[in-house]
DNA sequence: CAGTGGTCTAGACCACAGT
DNA sequence: CTGTGGTCTAGACCACTGA
């Protein structure tokens, strides 16, 4: 599958966004305005406009009329709430992630907590579990669900310390294109996921239950994770 | 300044959005295609795009290359993660607001979770707080802080069931713009907010901190939510 | 194939911030 | 005042879907 070809203000706003996350712009500093953008990348203002709107929705600046674009500093992975630290920013250097349970072919749960197709209850799912682990601490636990739907030799793949969606992405051109996710508070589940997470039983734990579109029609993963918030807060912005 | 003009896009937005939510449209439903939209409205796909990107955004519908835009399901828990969500309560009728403590000027609490700039500190703020029930039950505690800047005659003003940035935008011209947010997982917390939630002291909540952005520079709002996710899931879209 | 949304251009006028 | 971002127009070509 070929990589397809790149938006020009997607190449522009992944630039900036490297920028900004290497620490070429500090928080407070102002972006380049938008029409220094169009004649430094040779793009119009609409392109550029659309770069910056993604910077924008995901927190990397905030933008103010009649003064610019300005750095609001912040990671946040593709439709991530990305985790915080409650004391010190965590980078992607201590961010390490285990395969639990490795990738099988099963049914579907049932109890499953999204209302599926007739065609997903046929093909059945992939069925593996990963571990989050910041600074060698457990984090988050979790459960993903794939439908076994065109994905020749996946079971196959290793996913410890790979990102998911950048293999669906280069093995099978499946781009993650949002989703939707519904938030509890619990206390800690089964006693396995308790050892899992190293957590004692009457922990409290987030439990979010995902549902994760992509660019093929009618294609969604899912995922379950359940979260440790006793040293790292989730965040998010809206 | 008066109300403010409504921009094409927003009109055309909350247009759209008002028959989904309605029902004129069902999920599944196609919304006519963008060249139709634009004959109908007398407007340009431009315009026609940009109110199309916000039912997208906040999870109204779904574009599909080559078929056309999809209107999404509704969310069925409560969607205070989207900015839309806590204004107009999607997908959930019965839903109160009841003042608990009226606004107060004060000064800021000691273990404030946001950094605050030397002109917040300086004024103070206004410290409000507020029940959410839904169908008469307590699901969340909302403990909201204002900086006491050019608010005039704001304590004195009733914010049961009325939206908070309802009466911000149209008495004082402040729009919200966004926000960020930290989610965590606790048990229920002092004595008092559990008796308000109705729940027991052990119960696991959702401990919500966030920062509000508003149009006016550096004029934030902030609130820390209190949520009892036993009965109803907090709901995002990504 | 026709129609859809996805991308992009090249202009225009306005409202707001800082000087 | 100048320069900023916010809005809007009127075209164009491409990639994808469904028939």
């Amino acid at each position: 599958m070929s990589p397809g070809r790149i938006p020009l203000y997607r190449a522009l706003y992944e630039k900036l966004r490297r920028h900004i996350v290497d620490g070429l712009y500090r928080e407070g500093d102002l972006l380049p305005s938008e029409n220094e953008l169009c004649k430094l990348h040779n793009l119009t203002r609409p392109t550029v406009r659309k770069a910056l709107d993604l910077l924008n929705n995901e927190g990397f600046i905030k933008r103010h009329q009649g003064l610019g674009s300005v750095v609001h500093k912040l990671p946040k992975g593709i439709g991530i709430l990305s985790i915080s630290g409650t004391t010190t920013a965590i980078g992607r250097d201590n961010l390490e992630t285990r395969t639990i349970i490795k990738p099988v072919l099963t049914s579907w749960p049932p109890d499953f907590p999204f209302s599926l197709s007739d065609n997903e209850k046929e093909v059945g799912c992939m069925n593996f579990t990963r571990l989050r682990l910041v600074s060698g601490k457990p984090v988050i636990y979790d459960i993903s669900y794939i439908p076994n739907i065109n994905l020749p030799r996946f079971t196959a793949r290793n996913l410890d310390n790979k990102s998911l969606f950048n293999i669906l992405r280069t093995a099978y051109g499946i781009e993650v294109k949002g989703g939707e996710q519904y938030i509890k508070a619990i206390n800690a589940p089964e006693p396995d996921i308790c050892s899992i997470l190293d957590i004692r039983p009457e922990t409290p734990v987030l439990h979010l239950q995902r549902r994760i579109d992509t660019n093929r029609l009618n294609f969604y993963l899912y995922s379950i994770l359940y979260c440790n918030t006793g040293g790292h807060s989730l965040y998010g912005i809206f």
